[in-house]
DNA sequence: CAATATACCTGGATGC
DNA sequence: TGCATCCAGGTATATT
């Protein structure tokens, strides 16, 4: 499910009702994500405390607390995050909810369980913030995601383009959703060796990045089978998507048929003549 | 070190 | 209807 865009839009979300807030009560469903926090040590850590901002990194939603505290979230492949009014009766695979003392209730769900959890108290907080810097890549929507930085990041890289993109310790955010789009949108083959790109192709995937990054935003990003906002309605760019999951469709820039291929594992789609393997346009 | 395979987990779609 | 199989938005770890 969530790439950075649906990542940001759950950001987004939080920050209308959430900053000031504090937490009143915590319910954890017990049953372990990719990382877990006990339920007594999250009260022990957040219990009282007042939330002041929640910012991302990556595919991560950092909750930043007034005494320095910060719980770090991940949505893995099905998380959701939402809001309540009030209390309603719990889902199957909710497994974290945080009450408020506005009144809010913030409820995590995730039926596969991929998302990730993490707690680092105020005197980690330091370590925290090195850790999301070096061990997660570039942002694309940063001041530093160039072509050059990307050519420098990409030189003597001989895995696919797509890999590149998708690799999350060079490239923040870009899941296989937007890496096909974005590579579509740059008119470049997705199993072109990362090394082998011009300035010229760099230039326009950065800026199709950047681009269709913020697009999805716009349009409260992708809900192909589950994502769903925090107040629980759907994005909308899947239907603006131009390639992914669309084999045999025609192409929206020319009179060919999207094609599919297993690339790095993962399903990747594209168009044979809009994005030709052989060199750059 | 870089690239690829595998494992984690549930649910929906498909085919028999 | 039931059952087996495959596939899915991510990432850490093991293996080449």
């Amino acid at each position: 499910m969530p790439e950075l865009p649906e990542v940001e839009v759950t950001r987004r979300g939080l920050l209308q009702d959430l900053p000031g807030a504090r937490v009143q009560r915590l319910w954890s469903s017990g049953l372990p994500l990719r990382a877990t926090v006990s339920l007594p040590r999250l009260r022990r850590h957040l219990q009282g405390e007042q939330l002041s901002t929640v910012d991302r990194r990556a595919k991560y939603l950092l909750f930043r607390f007034a005494s320095g505290t910060i719980c770090s979230m991940h949505l893995g492949m099905t998380g959701k995050i939402s809001l309540l009014r009030q209390q309603e009766p719990r889902h199957k695979h909710d497994h974290l909810e945080l009450q408020f003392d506005n009144g809010v209730i913030m409820r995590f769900n995730d039926a596969r369980r991929f998302g990730a959890v993490a707690l680092w108290p105020a005197k980690t907080a330091e370590e925290c913030e090195r850790i999301f810097s070096s061990r997660e890549g570039l942002e694309p929507l940063g001041t530093d995601f160039t072509a050059r930085a990307l050519m420098q990041l990409a030189a003597g890289r001989r895995a696919p383009v797509k890999s590149f993109l998708m690799n999350g310790r060079l490239i923040a955010g870009i899941g296989n959703i937007y890496a096909n789009e974005i590579l579509f949108a740059a008119g470049v083959h997705p199993q072109r060796a990362a090394g082998s790109l011009s300035l010229a192709d760099w230039d326009r995937v950065t800026s199709a990045t950047a681009q269709i990054l913020q697009e999805a935003i716009s349009a409260g990003g992708s809900t192909i089978a589950d994502f769903l906002g925090i107040s629980g309605h759907p994005g909308y760019f899947q239907l603006q998507l131009k390639v992914y999951g669309r084999t045999d469709a025609v192409c929206s820039q020319c009179n060919s048929r999207v094609e599919r291929l297993v690339s790095g594992g993962r399903s990747t789609w594209f168009c044979p003549q809009c994005q030709p393997l052989n060199k750059g346009r």
